[in-house]
DNA sequence: ACAAACCCTGTAGCTACTATAGAGTCAAGC
DNA sequence: GCTTGACTCTATAGTAGCTACAGGGTTTGT
C-alpha cells in the first residue's frame, strides 16, 4: 500500500491520529500530501519515520531530542558524535531519576514505618512524621520542581 | 511574628510566591486575612501548613494525594487507616517508577554500545539501532504515555 | 517627592499529548 | 435517492504543577 490515510497509519503504528497529527504540528513528521476532500495521505517514508519517532518516545527522548535525531537521519552524511553525546546525556537524565526516585524510596519507607496500626490521626506516626520534618525547615525541591508517574 | 505578608512567608519556607497563591487557589491553603490594601496576612498556622505541603511534595506526592492528609490533619480524631493505605500506593507508585526507568536504562545502555566512534550517520550502529528496532514493530507506549524528569 | 521593592489580578506558557465540538466526506445498505 | 455509520478535517480546551509575564496599585526608605 503505497499510500494511506491517517486512520490506517494510526494503526499500523500503534499511534493515535491525533498524536499524528499533533507531531505535523511540532514539525517531527513532514506535512503529506492530500486527497481532494483534503485528507491526508501518507506513504511508506511517512511509515518509517513515525516508527522511528515512537521507539524514541518508548526510550523517553523528549521532542527536542527525537527533532536532533531526525535531523541526522536526514543528512546520513553527517558524522554521528554528537548522536552519541545525545545519548549519553539522556542515558544520564534517566540514572540521576532513578536515583532520585531511590532516595525518595528510601524516605517514604521510612516514613511508613512510623505507623503500623490503625489509630486517631494524633498518634499517627506518619502525620507526625510529616509534621515534624517539615517543622524543622528546608525541604528543597529545586526550582524545577518533580514530576510524576 | 504573628502576621506576615506573603512575600515573608515564601522566604521562610523556601516556596514561590507565585506557588503559595496558586496553592491557595487549589485549596491547598485556606484564604488568608487581607490588609486594607488587599495584600494577604499569615500567621503561624499557615506557616506549618504551607511547610507540611512542601515536604509532601518533596516526597513527591500529588497535590491530590496532599489534599486527603490535608483533610486527616485536619480532623485529628479520625482513624489514620487511609493515611496508611496513601502512603502504600505512594510508596507503590514510585518502586513501580524505579523499575520503569531501570528497564529503560538498560535498553539506552545496549543501544549505546552499538557505536562508539565518530562516523557517517548511515554507519552509525545507534541509528542503525533505532531504525531496525522501529521497523520491527509494535513498541508499546501505553495509553498514558510516559514524563520525564 | 520619588524610586525601588513589594503586592494585586489575570493570563499565557511549559510537555506531550488527549478529548471534545462542529463540520465535511465516503461507502454500504435499503 | 437517502440514510447510517465510520471516517476525516480544523480549532480549541484540558491534563499537573507550577513559572513568568503584563499592567496596575502600595509601601518603604532617602
Amino acid at each position: 500500500m503505497p499510500s494511506m490515510k491517517i486512520g490506517a497509519l494510526a494503526s499500523t503504528t500503534g499511534c493515535q491520529v491525533q498524536t499524528i497529527r499533533y507531531y505535523e504540528q511540532q514539525g517531527l513528521l513532514a506535512e503529506p500530501a492530500r486527497t481532494g476532500a483534503n485528507y491526508r495521505l501518507y506513504d511508506d517514508a511517512h511509515v518509517e519515520r513515525l516508527r522511528f519517532i515512537r521507539h524514541c518516545r518508548s526510550l523517553d527522548m523528549s521532542l527536542d531530542e527525537i527533532r536532533v535525531l531526525l535531523r541526522f537521519r536526514d543528512a546520513p552524511a553527517e558524522n554521528c558524535a554528537r548522536v552519541n553525546e545525545l545519548l549519553d546525556e539522556h542515558v544520564g537524565h534517566v540514572a540521576r531519576r532513578i536515583a532520585e526516585l531511590q532516595a525518595l524510596e528510601r524516605q517514604l519507607k521510612e516514613l511508613r514505618g512510623l505507623c503500623s496500626i490503625a489509630r486517631p490521626v494524633t498518634d499517627c506516626g506518619i502525620m507526625r512524621g510529616l509534621t515534624a520534618k517539615a517543622r524543622r525547615g528546608a525541604t528543597n525541591l529545586g526550582t524545577h520542581g518533580r514530576s510524576r508517574h
